[in-house]
DNA sequence: CCAAGCACCTGACGGC
DNA sequence: TGCCGTCAGGTGCTTG
């Protein structure tokens, strides 16, 4: 599911047609899983005012005027829309009707995503929160890149670990390595500073572009309005495998690396 | 610190 | 048509 440029395009989204919107009733629907704080939800935010929707690394956030923020995390299916009523369907999770009578929903297929609630000014005691790394794009690449030097472990399962940097997900951690022409085994330490610095300046590129296009849809991703995005039109490896290389023809690989299937050019993308 | 494997859950798709 | 295996934008936990 979504990545960072997803999130940050729903987020965007939301912030434009939320802001200043009242939630005035919470409908509970199919709420397995959706978090311990769940019985919370209902009393938590009926009645209250939206104040801003933002991003953190992949979580979206809704910050409410009575000092309490909703925290969504999507996973790889979960949804949130901002639309007209309607009737909810096996898939729908909770429903929030706001005071124009426009909703909310939150829906989630695999159930593997959640909502929980803060108090706001609680909220960066989040354990969740607290192990995450720095945002991609507001970190110069040569700090990102510090951060892996020292690193032993292979480079796509760094560029996967939300503790060294927020934000990367299959899909961009494939197409990053193929603009920065590294392998995605390559271990960290033995890059050099060049490609480490590289890497992360094609990660902010492929992010800011990505954004710029909605996001990639490639099953469930729509944004909050409810449309796909265009993104997975500019892939040059993710999904690919068998398909010929944009640059040099040769056809891209898959292999299993840090147990998510990776896409690559084995004549572009060295060790 | 690192790797690998499994778990969570549902649906889509391909092969036989 | 049906059954079975495999795979999927993520993360967390356990074991070695």
């Amino acid at each position: 599911m979504p990545e960072l440029p997803e999130v940050e395009v729903i987020a965007r989204g939301l912030d434009a047609s939320l802001r200043g919107r009242t939630l005035e009733r919470v409908e509970p629907l199919s709420m397995t899983r959706l978090s311990e704080a769940e019985n919370l939800l209902t009393t938590r935010v009926t009645s209250a005012g939206v104040r801003k929707v933002y991003r953190r690394a992949k979580v979206l956030l809704i910050q409410l005027d009575n000092g309490v923020t909703m925290a969504f995390h999507l996973k790889m299916t979960g949804r949130v829309v901002h639309g007209s009523s309607r009737q909810p369907d096996s898939h729908d999770r909770v429903f929030f009707h706001l005071d124009d009578g426009s909703l909310l929903s939150f829906s989630d297929m695999r159930k593997f995503g959640y909502v929980r609630t803060f108090a706001t000014d609680e909220l960066e005691e989040w354990d969740f929160l607290k192990r995450c790394g720095p945002e991609p794009l507001e970190t110069p690449p040569e700090d990102l890149a510090q951060r892996i030097a020292h690193r032993k472990g292979r480079i796509k399962a760094l560029l996967l670990d939300q503790s060294v940097v927020v934000g990367v997900g299959n899909i961009y951690a494939d197409e990053s390595l193929f603009r920065a022409g590294i392998h995605p085994e390559a271990r960290a330490h033995t890059l050099s500073k060049q490609q480490r610095v590289t890497l992360f300046t094609e990660l902010q590129a492929v992010l800011r572009q990505a954004i710029s296009e909605n996001g990639s849809s490639i099953r469930d991703y729509v944004n909050a309005s409810g449309d796909a995005g265009a993104f997975q039109n500019s892939f040059h490896v993710y999904g690919k495998k068998g398909a010929a290389c944009t640059r040099c023809s040769t056809i891209l690989q898959a292999r299993k690396v840090a147990g998510r299937t990776s896409t690559f050019c084995p004549n572009c993308q060295v060790k």
